[in-house]
DNA sequence: TACCGTTTCCAAAGCGCTTTGGAAAAGACA
DNA sequence: TGTCTTTTCCAAAGCGCTTTGGAAACGGTA
């Protein structure tokens, strides 16, 4: 069942049906109900192709995977790509993922030059970006998960890495701990540089100068999280807080303080970002893990939203998000041990 | 850059430039020539959803994934999923996900009626499979990553699971052991069943009964694997050999020995399946751990060429590979303790 | 009644490719 | 030389949709 016999079972021009089906205001409200109630009951559903010939926009959001790094083992990632394709399929778009086996860029050049793509979006962005740079000059529309140095001149959407350390940190430099270590993410990233500086702005406005022994930054793997906290925790200074870049991450140093007999919530206060992926629940761990919250998932939905709106034109200014996490206290953060009360 | 200026430019029809590039014999090789020659300088790339239309195939390959089961934070589905996505790019083929929030079957209806895809991959099968049935009653070609009961009927690719555990209990009985327990993957999908008949057939043949508290069943992650080797080897009569479904689960498994003071290689003998995930590197771990080993991110590789092969005609007879793992010995087997020897 | 602005519809021209059904040119053979 | 086959090319007709540029019908106003 395609237009043209849709039209003439109708008796109409496939002109008003079409336009009937697409919403426009040149056509009646009576016959654009008859048009849409036989659309229905005929089963018709309009050709993809045949409308992305037409029209010159393919409503496909691309997204490149690199085999060599492991993005895509990184639960992190997933969960933001599921928010992304969830509300992209509540919007009619479709998404595809390519790899290229050598760069990223390759791929970015590969949807550009075959033009299945109308607009891709960057994940795990350094602060060094040539793929950014690559994409406009490819004229690819794209937004980005995260930021640069130069983000002013393109669609995006992050949360305040900066805030995510320096409140806690704040907070816990205001309960009295003063020995705050922090378990970062890959150093390259922007939001580990962001978080990082956050942490030690947070403890110079207090007068606490950061300890270099009290930094380590890696894949936000629980392997990692085990292995960091366990270096740090049997430092001769041990600190009194823990800050871990995500749950997943938090999770090993919980294994790491069961281990050593450290008590969680007094002996050591862990706080930790949590982008509430489902394998790692903060608030079903013991003690319940006090966290800066902001889904991945909702990110993943948000960034659907605004590739719609980028692609129908919307101002770039409008399509600039910066999310403040919320702060939820549990019982993972209590006073600093010894501490002069 | 299109095709009929491509061909005014060359001084040839449409035709003769269409058919050059798609490799027709109808084209004299000079002119071929001259044609990907010129499409080469000038950049020429059709426009694939012209293409499309005009063929009315799309090169697309689709992939369900619903959000609700946490498939997608497999690092398992994602190792298949790189394969795949590697060498669909190579053979031009896209990769297109999409998700529903309810059930998987509405992704395949949608995709059935957009046609947007020309074939479905299927993974994560269980016994009782009513997406097989829809696909076929929808009329939309799919391939299968793991088996049903009714196998014949469509195309797949599969490994020997009987034999990834049969051969190995073979094996440990040979060496001595008797009392051999299985950390086994989700207990519905097919794959794990294949596998407790392989354990269980090979008991048998030798006159071993299975032992019904040597098995364990659950998603194949390290935390399982840890959760259940701390349950079995506490047991009053512990075995004296592990038979973990893959090696994520096999390292929880070995925090566990390590944990209890157990000895891998010579207290307790392990063997997992190994699918070759990056994160998971069997020959790596302390001891080098033995596995049946078939990399996952091939079979993904593999389904690839064989979806261009099913859209190409080929026949269902090809298009049904059963791979049978190598067994790798290392380091994490020995005899058994307290053997008569 | 004539004129004008709205509303409602439609014919036809694309979008950029593939493919059919020849036609012209070239070569083979008698 | 003429006929027949093979090679090489092409005009034109789609594929199924959107969109432009009217045209017809209608109602309101002078």
């Amino acid at each position: 069942m395609n237009l043209k016999s849709l039209a003439s079972h109708l008796g109409l021009s496939q002109t008003t049906v079409s336009r009937a089906l697409n919403g426009y205001s040149d056509v009646s409200l009576a016959t654009r109900n008859r048009v849409s109630e036989a659309a229905k009951t005929y089963g018709y559903r309009p050709n993809v192709n045949a409308r992305r010939l037409a029209t010159g926009r393919s409503s496909v959001i691309g997204i490149a995977f690199p085999t060599d790094m492991n993005m895509f083992l990184d639960p992190h990632f997933i969960e933001f790509l599921t928010g992304l394709s969830e509300k992209a399929s509540e919007l009619d778009y479709d998404i595809m993922i390519s790899s290229s086996q050598s760069e990223e860029v390759d791929v970015y050049r590969r949807f550009a030059e075959k033009g299945t793509v109308d607009l891709v979006i960057l994940s795990n962005v350094d602060l060094s970006e040539e793929r950014i740079r690559l994409l406009q000059d490819l004229n690819m529309p794209f937004i980005v998960h995260g930021r640069t140095a130069t983000c002013d001149s393109y669609s995006y959407i992050d949360i305040d890495n900066y805030g995510v350390f320096h409140e806690p940190t704040k907070m816990l430099l205001e309960m009295g701990h003063d020995k705050i270590a922090i378990l970062n993410g890959h150093p390259n990233r922007v939001y580990a540089i962001d978080r990082l500086n956050g942490w030690q702005d947070a403890l110079k406005e207090r007068g606490v100068t950061p300890n270099p022994d009290y930094m380590r930054a890696g894949a936000m793997s629980e392997e990692n999280g085990y292995t960091f906290a366990m270096e740090i925790l049997q430092l001769e200074d041990r600190p009194t807080a823990l800050l871990c870049s995500s749950v997943v991450m938090a999770k090993g140093a919980y294994r790491a303080c069961n281990e050593l007999g450290i008590k969680i919530g007094s002996e050591v206060s862990i706080v930790a970002h949590d982008d509430n992926v489902p394998l790692a629940q903060a608030a079903d761990m013991d003690p319940p893990l006090t966290v800066t919250r902001s889904p991945l998932r909702d990110a993943g939905r948000e960034i659907a939203i605004m590739a719609m709106n980028y692609l129908k034109g919307a101002d770039i200014k409008e399509l600039q998000c910066l999310w403040h996490p919320e702060l939820i206290f549990r019982k993972s953060v209590g006073a600093p041990p010894r501490s002069i009360t």
